[in-house]
DNA sequence: CTGACTGCAAATAGTTTGCATGACG
DNA sequence: CGTCATGCAAACTATTTGCAGTCAG
């Protein structure tokens, strides 16, 4: 599925949201970059593309585009947020290079069964997960051989 | 294993650290709670039981008490660190009640697979993985049925 | 038109650093 | 006793909020 933009403003529209150039610029970088970003980075990448936006609107965007749906927060340890694409609309996990930040999508995670078993064995009415697998991708590991 | 203060001690000596009052407050803060707390929190109950500690001292120490594995990190969402007792040496996980906090560990995570299915179709060569589970626990299932 | 959006400046929240003093081993 | 630890204040970083002007629908 492709975000057109007439997509993503019903989307936003649906919600009593506005399109603005502000938000679609936030929202492009985000889809271009296929490595998770932080508001700053995304800020400066938008304005490189002369795109007049103020960090403090990009991070309003970002709550609005993750309240959406449209993308999520990546869990890196550092201490800011970091946001990435949502691709596929369905239920994934992501695989994140410690070293440059790439991040690969994946979708299996049979955790379905252990779930289940901790929520008979504890009584927890288990909601959600995160799944997150760190390591380094191949063109790190040749660039850099430890 | 308890974790005595003699443990302790040896653990942190081994490593050119001393054992303070205020080191010994942290970590016995951290023990006796079963959730995952954050450095205020941690620093408030420890001049609650009378220890004189900075929270920058708390700061330290955290730090220091997690590079020896002695404590964890909980990705709880919110803007501050959380940690919690690292009670098994072994790798494990936890789930987490979204409403109290409270940490359930667990061991059992069959990603092994996964993750040698992923390397092989990636490239990348894992290191580690964040695997969290969020929901209520009987207790607040009871308290306030959504 | 009008309510939602923007951007500035300023306020917060969390965390880190510099430095003089204090205390563990 | 020397080295590492502490605590204050101040710096810093990331994020949030108030408000007046602006704009999408």
């Amino acid at each position: 599925m492709r975000l057109t933009g007439k997509k993503i403003a019903a989307n936003l529209r649906q919600r009593g949201y506005k399109l603005t150039p502000q938000r679609r610029a936030v929202l492009e970088v985000i889809a271009r970059s296929r490595e998770h970003l932080a508001p700053v980075a995304i800020h400066e990448e938008a304005r490189k593309r002369h795109i007049k936006v103020g960090l403090v609107t990009v991070y309003r965007t970002l709550e609005i585009l993750a309240e959406l749906g449209l993308i999520c927060e990546v869990h890196t340890g550092g201490r800011q947020r970091n946001y990435i694409m949502r691709r596929p609309v369905e239920h994934h996990h992501h695989l994140i290079c410690s070293d440059c930040g790439r991040v690969v999508d994946f979708a299996v995670c049979n955790l379905d069964e252990l779930e289940h078993k901790l929520s008979q064995k504890t009584g927890f009415k288990i909601e959600s997960h995160i799944l997150e697998l760190h390591g380094r991708c191949p063109q790190c590991c040749e660039e850099a051989p430890v």
